[in-house]
DNA sequence: GGCGGCGGGATTTTT
DNA sequence: TCCCGCCGCC
């Protein structure tokens, strides 16, 4: 225990060792709030002796409790006793345990942003209106009605002035009783479902506060209303009540979270101590400079300022770019160079505000063979052909579920149109039953006889799999699904886009698999949460890739090189923050947290004109870069590309994969992916080896590239001793994506060849013979 | 009831 | 640019 102690500093030690009632900890970034937090555990345990099943703690993200249950598992025993999760994944386990008492069965479904989406349109349609306005004006309402934990009654008696206010809380009132009817809950609800059991339930909160008697929270800024109540209630007996939080780095205003948590807690919790930890362990002098200099420009926050005993470090570096060709590629070359100065792949993490600023970054990260993952965006189990599997799990947890049947009454074809669905709609309402129960009673519908013995088929396809569903763990499920179903017909022709879903299937597959062989004994159910709950970012893992990402997603995050993407007006900040003080405040916010993920370097990167919403249109640099133009070092200037010599960097030879993307492709194992996708869909096995090969392969394979755990980047050789001599003037090469080509001019000479080489339609593009997927041909 | 073609809208951020 | 929804024809 002394050791662990010993490793913090008299600011950290201080609330360490403030065992009872409330604290809060303001821990600036990079000031080791993770360890605090692990180390007043270990040490309420080891010298308090507080039994480990009584801790609770709440992180933001899966990956975080799963650290932090790994952290203390080694420090203490039973660690596993102890409740590490994030509020979501709590509260579904405190809903499952008290389900009866609410009226839920315990299987019940979760529904994600698009599961809910799909309900409010439908229960729109069901009202009856049809505007388009009001059907947007209507989904902002509910998401705020539910940030407030407010049901459709009191939202509208609170909002009685708002314009069309019983017309949103008609078709709120209709999207409650759909889930309740379909045993399901959205994100919100699961919080406001928790919240109403503990206020309303004496027993229930007895219970639970009864068995956490100390209770963390970790990234308290982020807290929404609902959050803030569970967890005071939770703690409310005891009063014990650790919360770690930093005010400047709230980026979650917009889901609803309060930075007035962090600041009102002394008021609201009476007696509650603060700390302050200010030094950071992670950035350089000149990064922390730049991160203080930013947030400085923010009204309200509790004062801070971040110091480190670290080297001053690089200056940070300034990149404005004519394109965001160029910016991916000025970022592209700068690993390059910086690989061969000993960084990995995986010290980099490009981020940006936006989703929609990965292209470029993927198309020249795939030109120079630097492996690259992207998180946020678009997750891997919300492509089609996995949410249609998901949705017969559903099923098969919860028949009730009818979103999940009427979304595959006709995955794969049946025959079974909208005009049906609607009779088994309408049945379901009357009798007050699921559209499972309406199928299951099809002798009591009006439909012809055509209709009825296809909707029979579909009945007992699903009435065998709830029966299969009782006593089969999820693995042998999903098989039965997908043999049962027969939606690999749907995906039987040859084209990319078949293979590519076929492929997704199967890592879905392989994901199950996995999820089982690591939960003994899972549920189908356990399956299902875990999948709606999880985040990509929580896939992450210790292959070597770039990383790029959304600012949101890497929050907690930090990595050695950090290049800051997209810095304009419009972009960082976004459009709508412009005009409203509050939103301008969380766009800067943003700017410090993603500044201070760099640890060595930090690159700030934006491009004079940019393709965006399908147009090009010059861009404003960003006044963020204003803000801190007095800091600025030398500014990176366009100069052309002549100022880099180095076009590779050591060990380039040995990565072969153009990049990956998508989250769940982390946990498959590379060799038993490739296995089967070669004895399934009649792949060459032996891919012939270099670059340019393999990054066509992977550009075919679409999302379902697979990270190469078990086997990374050694798997395929670089064909030996490319023969630099013939990349001259004049000599005609295929690119594995620009097709073919011509060399218009040469510079450097053997692996740092570098290729000026004209497309048709393209234009000339600069290549690295010894990286560029391309080759001689005619 | 299925399917192809066309037109319009969209892009903040996520548990 | 891409995706989704709608419409009209098979």
């Amino acid at each position: 225990m002394n050791e662990i102690l010993q490793r913090l500093n008299p600011d950290q030690l201080k609330p360490v060792l403030d065992t009872e009632g409330a604290v809060l900890v303001l821990a600036g970034a990079g000031s080791g709030k993770t360890r605090v937090l692990t180390s007043r555990i270990a040490y309420i345990v080891e010298e308090k002796g507080v039994y480990p099943s009584s801790v609770l703690a709440i992180t933001f993200t899966n990956k975080a409790a799963k650290e932090m249950q790994q952290r203390l598992s080694l420090m203490i025993d039973n660690a596993e006793s102890m409740w590490i999760c994030t509020i979501h994944s709590m509260c579904v386990r405190i809903l499952r345990m008290f389900a009866d008492r609410l009226g839920y069965n315990k299987n019940f479904s979760i529904y994600s942003e698009t599961e809910r989406a799909a309900v409010i349109k439908k229960s729109f349609q069901e009202c009856e209106y049809d505007d388009e306005k009001l059907l947007k004006n209507v989904k902002w309402h509910i998401a705020n009605a539910k940030m407030l934990g407010l049901g459709p009654e009191e939202y509208r008696a609170k909002n009685a002035d708002v314009k069309g206010i019983r017309d949103i809380c008609n078709v709120y009132g209709l999207y409650c009783r759909h889930l309740k009817m379909n045993n399901a809950l959205d994100f919100d609800d699961l919080l406001t479902e928790t919240l109403r059991l503990l206020s309303a339930d004496k027993e229930a909160l007895e219970i639970l506060s009864g068995r956490f008697r100390y209770i963390h929270v970790d990234e308290f800024q982020d807290t929404n209303a609902v959050q803030y109540e569970i967890v005071r209630l939770l703690s409310v007996v005891h009063g014990n009540l650790f919360a770690v939080g930093d005010d400047d780095q709230s980026i979650y205003g917009w889901r609803g979270a309060k930075i007035e948590n962090i600041l009102h807690f002394e008021k609201d919790f009476k007696g509650a101590k603060v700390y302050k930890l200010e030094q950071n362990y992670r950035s350089t002098k000149n990064i922390l400079k730049l991160a203080n200099e930013v947030i400085k420009n923010n009204g309200m926050r509790t004062e801070k300022v971040l110091w480190t005993e670290n080297n001053d470090g690089e200056e940070a570096k300034y990149f404005q770019a004519e394109t965001e060709q160029d910016e991916a590629l000025f970022t592209a070359r700068t690993i390059s160079d910086l690989m061969n100065r000993g960084y990995k792949f995986s010290d980099f993490a490009v981020l940006m505000r936006i989703n929609a600023l990965t292209r470029s970054y993927e198309q020249e990260f795939s030109k120079y063979n630097i492996p690259y993952k992207v998180f946020g965006g678009f997750r891997f189990y919300e492509r089609k052909e996995i949410k249609d599997l998901l949705a017969y799990l559903r099923i098969i947890n919860n028949p009730f579920d009818s979103e999940a049947v009427t979304r595959v009454i006709n995955v794969p074809k049946r025959g079974i149109g909208a005009k049906t669905v609607q009779v088994l709609e309408d049945y379901a309402a009357q009798t007050e039953l699921s559209v499972y129960d309406a199928i299951l009673d099809l002798d009591a519908l009006p439909l012809n006889a055509g209709s009825k013995s296809k909707l029979a088929a579909f009945g007992n396809l699903l009435k065998n799999l709830v029966v299969k569903g009782a006593d089969e763990s999820p693995d042998e499920l999903i098989r039965d699904v997908i043999n049962d179903s027969g939606i690999l017909s749907m995906y039987a022709d040859d084209s990319d886009e078949s293979i590519n879903k076929k492929a997704n299937i199967d890592e879905f597959v392989n994901s199950i698999d996995e999820f089982c062989k690591l939960n003994k004994d899972a549920l189908l159910s356990d399956f299902l949460n875990q999948v709606t709950l999880s985040s990509d970012t929580d896939e992450m893992d210790e292959t070597e890739y770039v990383t790029l990402a959304t600012i949101h997603s890497v929050k907690g995050l930090e990595f050695k090189v950090v290049f800051l993407a997209g810095l304009e007006e419009n972009i960082m900040p976004v459009s709508r923050a412009a005009i409203d003080t509050n939103e301008l405040e969380e766009e800067r916010r943003l700017m410090y947290v993603a500044i201070t993920r760099a640890r060595e370097r930090l690159f700030f990167t934006r491009s004079k004109s940019r393709y965006l919403y399908g147009e090009r249109s010059m861009t404003l640099q960003s006044r963020f870069i204003g803000e801190l133009s007095s800091l600025l070092g030398a500014e990176e200037k366009p100069r052309g590309y002549s100022g880099y010599s180095e076009y590779g960097y050591a060990g380039a030879a040995r990565s072969s994969y153009g990049g990956y993307r998508d989250g769940a492709a982390a946990r498959r194992s590379y060799q038993s992916f490739k296995d089967k996708r070669d004895e399934d869909y009649g792949y060459q096995s032996d891919l012939p080896a270099g670059p340019s090969s393999s990054y066509s392969a992977a550009s075919s394979f679409g999302g379902a590239k697979s990270a190469q755990k078990s086997a990374p980047y050694g798997i395929h050789t670089v064909k030996p001793g490319k023969d630099y001599s013939k990349f001259r003037a004049g000599v005609k090469v295929r690119h594995a994506k620009f097709g073919e080509g011509m060399i218009v001019s040469t510079k450097g000479e053997g692996s740092a060849l570098v290729l000026n080489v004209s497309f048709a339609g393209l234009g000339i593009k600069q290549l690295s013979a010894q990286l560029a997927p391309i080759e001689i041909i005619g």
